[in-house]
DNA sequence: AGCTTTATTGAGTGATCGCTCAAATATATA
DNA sequence: TATATATTTGAGCGATCACTCAATAAAGCT
C-alpha cells in the first residue's frame, strides 16, 4: 500500500482496514506509521535485491541484467510500476524527510550492486573488459528508473523501451557470444 | 511550490503564506487548489515546451536534444530536479485524481514534440534516415525521465548521464558532420 | 462627494490527520 | 480455578486539512 500509495497517500485508517488492526494494536505492534513505513521500504530493496541476486544465479549476471528491464515491464503482480525507492525520494526529499535519505542510500545499494554483477560479468567474459562497471551502472539505474517511470503510463507498451535497454547491454558483449 | 513538495505535500496555508493571501482571496482568485495545481502544471508544461523549441531554433533540432539533458541536470534555478509531470502522475495516479491523467497527458505531448523535432534532424540530415523517430523519443523520454531522477539523487553527479545521452544521440548523426 | 461594485479579510466550518490510553478481553502461569 | 500478564479495543485527543462567508475595505463611476 505504501509502494503503491505513497507516504502521504497511505493513511492510518487505510492500514488499519487492510492489516484488520484497530488504532491501539497498530501503534503495540509498530510504534508508528513511519516505523511501518520503514519496514517496507527496507523490505522492498532486499526483495528487489535478492529476486535479482537468485536470478544472476541461475542465468549468469550480463544474462540477469539484460533480463531485468523486461521483468520490470512485464511483472504485473506488483502493486506499482514505478520503483518504491524513487517514489520515496521523490515525494519526501522536500520535507527532509529521513525516509528520503533512506530511499537515496538503497537507490546506491541498488547502484553498487549493479556494479558488482557487471564486475562478475566481466570476470565471466561476458562484458567488454573496458567497460568501467561503476559508469556502467549508474548509467543501469537512471535506464530503469526511466523504465519505471514509463511503466506507469498507462496506455503506453513500455516493452521495446525494456528492450532495448536490454540490447544496449548486449552491444557490450564479446562478439563472440 | 507544487513543482517542488508535491500535491499533497503543498497546504493551502503554505500557498496563502508564499502569496500573501487570505484563504478568501486565494479561493476568489483560483477556486480550489486544485486548479491552481493545474495552472502550475499546465504552465510547466508549455515553459519545458517552449525552452526547447527556442534552443531548437537557435542550434537545429538535433543539437537541442543533445544539450537538452545537460541543460537539465545543469539548472540550477529550478525548485526541483525531477520532472513536475512525471511527478505528479507518481503521486497521483493511484488516488484516480485528474491531475494524474493531465500530466500523462503532457508527458505524451512531450514525447511527440520529442519526435517531431528528430523528424526535423531527419530532414536537415542531422539524424540517420533508417531511424524512427517515434520509438527514439519513446526511448528518449524514457532516458530523460530517468536522468531526473537520478538528478534529484543528492551527492551524486548525473553530468556523466547526461553526457551519455547526449552521446547515444551523436551516434546516430550521419557520419559526416 | 455619494453611491455602487469589486476585492479582501480572517474567524470558523466539518472532515480527517497521526496517535493515545483507560477499559475490556484474551492468554499464560500458579 | 484463581491470579497475573499480555493483548485488543475504540472513543476521542489536539492539530491540520481544504474551504466558506458575513463583515470590512478598496476601487470605480456619476
Amino acid at each position: 500500500m505504501f509502494w503503491k500509495q505513497g507516504w502521504a497517500g497511505t493513511s492510518l485508517k487505510d492500514l488499519e482496514k487492510t492489516l484488520q488492526m484497530k488504532p491501539g494494536s497498530f501503534y503495540a505492534a509498530f510504534g508508528s506509521k513511519d516505523a511501518l513505513f520503514q519496514l517496507a521500504l527496507d523490505k522492498y530493496a532486499l526483495d528487489g535485491r535478492l529476486r535479482l541476486q537468485k536470478l544472476a544465479h541461475q542465468v549468469g549476471a550480463m544474462q540477469a541484467l539484460q533480463r531485468y528491464p523486461v521483468m520490470i515491464v512485464e511483472r504485473s503482480t506488483a502493486p506499482a510500476k514505478a520503483c518504491m525507492l524513487s517514489k520515496t525520494m521523490i515525494e519526501l526529499q522536500s520535507r527532509n524527510h529521513p525516509m528520503a535519505t533512506r530511499a537515496k542510500d538503497h537507490l546506491q545499494d541498488m547502484e553498487d550492486f549493479f556494479s558488482k554483477l557487471f564486475s562478475d560479468a566481466q570476470a565471466n567474459g561476458d562484458l567488454l573488459p573496458e567497460v568501467d562497471p561503476k559508469a556502467l551502472s549508474r548509467r543501469y539505474l537512471s535506464d530503469i528508473s526511466g523504465l519505471q517511470i514509463s511503466t506507469e503510463r498507462i496506455g503506453l507498451d513500455a516493452r521495446p523501451i525494456a528492450l532495448e535497454i536490454a540490447n544496449t547491454l548486449k552491444a557490450l558483449q564479446p562478439s563472440s557470444s
